[in-house]
DNA sequence: ATCATTGCAAACACTTTGCATACGC
DNA sequence: GCGTATGCAAAGTGTTTGCAATGAT
């Protein structure tokens, strides 16, 4: 899902987290797509925009985004960690043709909160198959 | 969980796998402990007694059981992937101190199998907090 | 004899670390 | 000017690939 922020410049700060271009521009792009962009996609994307952009800031920054809070790992696929600006709760799908992760809505009533006394911090919910997009191109094929 | 099988030899066969001797011992190494181990630990735990051992074996033979559906990857955490051989619906917990990986149960209806058009072949669960166990140690220290 | 499995070594991809430079207040 | 952020290069880690040796039928 997409998510708005009127400012970015002041969210950052807000979370006590120095606004610097190179930030700013992190989380805009990952607020200006539905994707979960890897790191290496955020990178190629900036890459164009701020020549300069290093991988290692992408690195350094999306750790401090998750440490503050600002964004989820996506963690659907072991060969690939994704990043989600939308941290409400919600779950994604994978399509296993086409690749790509969508996200779906679950009902607050479904989230799990408690267990048998541990302490729950965070919910994933993960589902993978195949999408409709996919479906309708396999019935056309065949 | 901890899932009985009578004989892997059988039912390595029974998936259409050679049952070499390393097949079985990692499959039985899976079989013989809750704590989702990654390669690194199926390898470590193995070495012993089969000196001769690779590590590429290992990831060769998880591989293969992937495939065919004798375990599951668990991808609660960007940085290691853990295997499972119980692929029945279930849910995993890791804790954040500790770092152990725990099943729980869910319940069959709370399971996710239909998406709005999309054909869901998977579905994984997982929290992430602070276990029981954990959740004492804090309480005696403080 | 043939075909599959194993395991070493090298290659690969992703991520982190060390450190010098540049930037912002 | 001082402290933080950036970005290059190097190191580290987990995983895959190529291929020769070994093992099973």
């Amino acid at each position: 899902m997409k998510i708005t922020i009127a400012n970015t410049e002041q969210h950052l700060r807000d979370h006590k987290i120095m606004p610097s271009v190179q930030r700013i521009r992190i989380f805009d792009t990952l607020l200006g797509t539905t994707e979960h962009p890897t790191v290496d996609t955020i990178y190629q994307t900036l890459a164009k925009e701020i020549p300069t952009l290093s991988k290692t800031t992408v690195y350094n920054t999306l750790k401090i985004f998750q440490e503050k809070g600002l964004v989820l790992v996506v963690n659907i696929e072991d060969n690939e960690t994704r990043y989600d600006a939308d941290t409400s709760f919600h779950g994604h799908f994978k399509c296993q043709s086409c690749g790509s992760v969508i996200d779906f809505a679950i009902s607050e009533e479904d989230k799990i909160n408690s267990l048998n006394g541990f302490q729950v911090n965070e919910s994933h919910y993960y589902l993978k198959g195949i999408c409709k997009e996919c479906i309708n191109k396999q019935s056309i094929n065949n």
